[in-house]
DNA sequence: ACAAAGTGTTTTTTT
DNA sequence: AACACTTTGT
């Protein structure tokens, strides 16, 4: 079996391996002891780090050392899962940065862009009850049509199981019964044995086993893959000698689905990498298993290791996360601060507010102060909040804006996408980057590199130099056309959407397209292009120059807005946590545990000041519990009225 | 026609 | 908790 990697690896005597003793880190000082230990074992091993612990620099030099050291060898590989597509790439590219050599045999990508390869090859060889009849397409179940379809069935199910049908939970039909519901080999007739099979099996037989296309969503996707290793050996086989080693990424957002599948391949023969945080798990309401990282240790009887230096957070920041991550695991082991320490300001506090228009004044005169006061720019403070960011954004816009300071929403809505999507997609870099280019007569060598490598794949010519000179002489060509065509156009009256159009009709938007959809499966090219001329249209409309308008599209030097679910994995100076109180935390009290998580995502996201804002200190409401853990940590309370 | 009562949503990922 | 939206009752 070949090619099933998503890249090809580079030949065998490209380099010689470097003994195993001899490798040392690249492009950082050191590993922490423990992480030395968890990178030589070759075995099935669980990574347990918190906040700042760098866990995915680990993975990427646990990738350095399988790939340098030979301890994986041509042509095997490594095979990386992350969740989200963005953290996939970041794995990729840091890998792909360390060890250029052998960026090949490092695949790097989301679990379900892994399922959905193995379905969409291999679906010939589903057992016959599962075979495919026509093209299957993909639709994710609405909540009403979960809703109606156990409804329904309440009333068709067979009489000794109508109750229990019933009494099925909707919001977790997806998720925890057709995600945990292995595919028998050949459907049985009659006969149900309990409520739970019985209501997946029709749920099977509405969406997939019907006459016409079949409509499939991730969990079910995931359902197929798992059956479809478990009934071929030599798929299963054929996975395991082409990926002896494989990682998984944020452990603790592993669904049941996710997990069995990942048992059902590489449950032995191959070497697992689980790195997380327990104490971060976010997503239960999502799927999420309680105790990924805990049962993942136990199932591949891997072998723990708990990463204890913290490189973003002062030791005072680090000392309250401490209090917090004891609440979440009482045997947490105290992080050691690996960051610069900074004096002058203080760690942590929390400010009361009588109105949300004081509260935003207060802050955008203060981070304008601060900045004033300091080398410090917009980019290194965040506000996050629980939830409805729109409520914040109008207010504090304003009162920044009145500083010349900008506000990038990162939660906001643009056409149909997100802005931290559209700002991080592979199409709206490339958009970006040749307007950057035709903006900036002398150009800029780290955009000039960004665009041409894109435009280099684009056309295939990743190998050929007489090609790679074509494009570039290409790149040029089309950077002097759009110069030419923005000076005879006036940012607040072009259509922002002519301006898409004069790029896609400037390159070759036929195999930009192709090259999109193979290189990032999952990137809807229209939907970015009309978010990106949404976005363009906003930003333009009070420009005086394109440059301008080009600022106003990225706000790379902003302050940022955003939810502490979108704040993971990222890190500011200086952390706004807005918001303490009964109206943002609502369902705290519905679940403690995942309240208290999310709150220690957001407060572990600040590097050297955390600030937390409410309007009332109220130690016995719903919330006590936080405040208590706040008072418990030494954070002052000042009324700033 | 309008008010009262009921329901859904909020945090979000994946091709 | 608080809002937006829909259904029901007079």
């Amino acid at each position: 079996m070949s090619g099933l990697g998503a890249s090809r690896a580079t030949s065998p005597n490209a380099t010689s391996p470097v003994p195993a003793d001899a490798w040392r880190p690249i492009g950082i000082e050191d590993l922490e002891p423990v992480a030395w230990e968890a990178l030589r074992d070759s075995g099935n091993v669980a990574v347990v780090a918190g906040p700042g612990a760098g866990k995915t620099e680990f993975l990427a030099q646990r990738a350095a050392y399988f790939l340098q050291t030979g301890i994986c060898p041509w042509p095997q590989r490594i095979l990386a899962i992350s969740f989200k597509r963005d953290a996939a790439v970041n794995l990729g590219r840091r890998v792909a940065a360390r060890v250029p050599e052998h960026g090949g045999r490092f695949v790097s990508m989301t679990f379900d862009a892994f399922t959905k390869s193995l379905v969409d090859r291999f679906a010939a060889a589903l057992p016959a009850d599962w075979r495919m009849n026509d093209e299957y397409e993909i639709r994710t179940a609405t909540g009403v049509e979960v809703r109606s379809f156990l409804n329904d069935l309440a009333f068709t199910a067979p009489q000794p199981l109508t109750r229990e049908v019933a009494r099925l939970q909707p919001a977790r039909f997806m998720t925890d019964l057709v995600g945990r519901w292995r595919l028998p080999t050949t459907i049985p007739i009659g006969d149900e044995i309990d409520a739970t099979s019985y209501a997946v099996r029709e749920w099977w037989r509405a969406r997939y086993l019907r006459p016409g296309r079949p409509k499939l969503d991730f969990v079910m996707i995931n359902r197929l893959a798992e059956l479809l290793v478990r009934e071929v050996p030599q798929l299963r086989r054929a996975l395991r000698m082409t990926y002896p080693w494989v990682f998984v990424d944020e452990f603790q957002d592993t669904t049941g689905a996710q997990f069995s599948f990942l048992a059902a391949v590489f449950g032995d023969k191959a070497a697992v990498t689980a790195v997380g945080d327990t104490k971060q798990r976010i997503m239960g309401w999502a799927g999420a298993l309680p105790q990924a990282v805990q049962r993942f240790a136990e199932t591949f009887d891997a072998t723990s290791y708990s990463l204890a230096w913290n490189f973003r957070s002062s030791d005072a920041l680090v000392e309250l996360q401490h209090v917090i991550a004891s609440k979440l695991e009482p045997n947490t082991v105290r992080a050691t601060s690996k960051a610069t320490a900074e004096d002058g300001h203080d760690p942590a506090a929390l400010w009361t507010f009588r109105s949300p228009e004081r509260e935003a004044t207060f802050i955008a005169d203060w981070i304008a102060r601060d900045i004033a006061n300091s080398d410090r720019s917009p980019a290194d403070f965040a506000l996050i909040a629980r939830q409805k960011i729109k409520d914040f954004e109008p207010l504090f816009r304003s009162r920044l804006a009145a500083h010349c300071i900008k506000l990038r929403n990162d939660d906001a809505q643009v056409g149909k996408m997100r802005l931290q999507d559209l700002l991080k997609s592979e199409t709206a870099r490339l958009l970006m980057g040749l307007l950057r280019l035709a903006q900036h007569p002398q150009g800029l060598a780290s955009i000039w590199q960004d665009v041409s490598t894109t435009l280099e794949r684009v056309h295939g010519a990743a190998d050929d130099d007489v090609a790679q000179r074509r494009v570039g002489e290409h790149l040029t060509q089309v950077t002097e056309w759009l110069r030419t065509w923005l000076r005879s156009h006036s940012p607040v009256t072009t259509p922002a959407a002519d301006v898409v159009q004069e790029m896609l009709d400037l390159v070759d938007s036929a195999a930009l397209q192709r090259y999109i959809k193979s290189a990032v499966p999952g990137e809807d090219f229209s939907l970015v292009t009309d978010a990106f001329a949404a976005r363009l249209e906003e930003a333009s409309s009070s420009a005086t120059n394109w440059g301008e308008a080009f600022d106003e599209f990225e706000c790379a030097d902003a302050v940022v807005l955003l939810t502490a679910h979108r704040s993971k994995g990222l890190e500011y100076h200086t952390v706004f946590f807005l918001g303490i109180h009964e109206r943002q935390w609502w369902s705290y009290q519905n679940d403690p545990r995942e309240g208290t998580s999310t709150f220690f995502v957001g407060l572990s996201r600040a590097a050297q000041r955390l600030i937390l804002t409410t309007d009332r200190v109220d130690s016995t409401g719903p919330l006590a519990a936080l405040f208590a853990m706040l008072k418990e940590a030494g954070v002052p309370e000042v009324a700033q009225d």
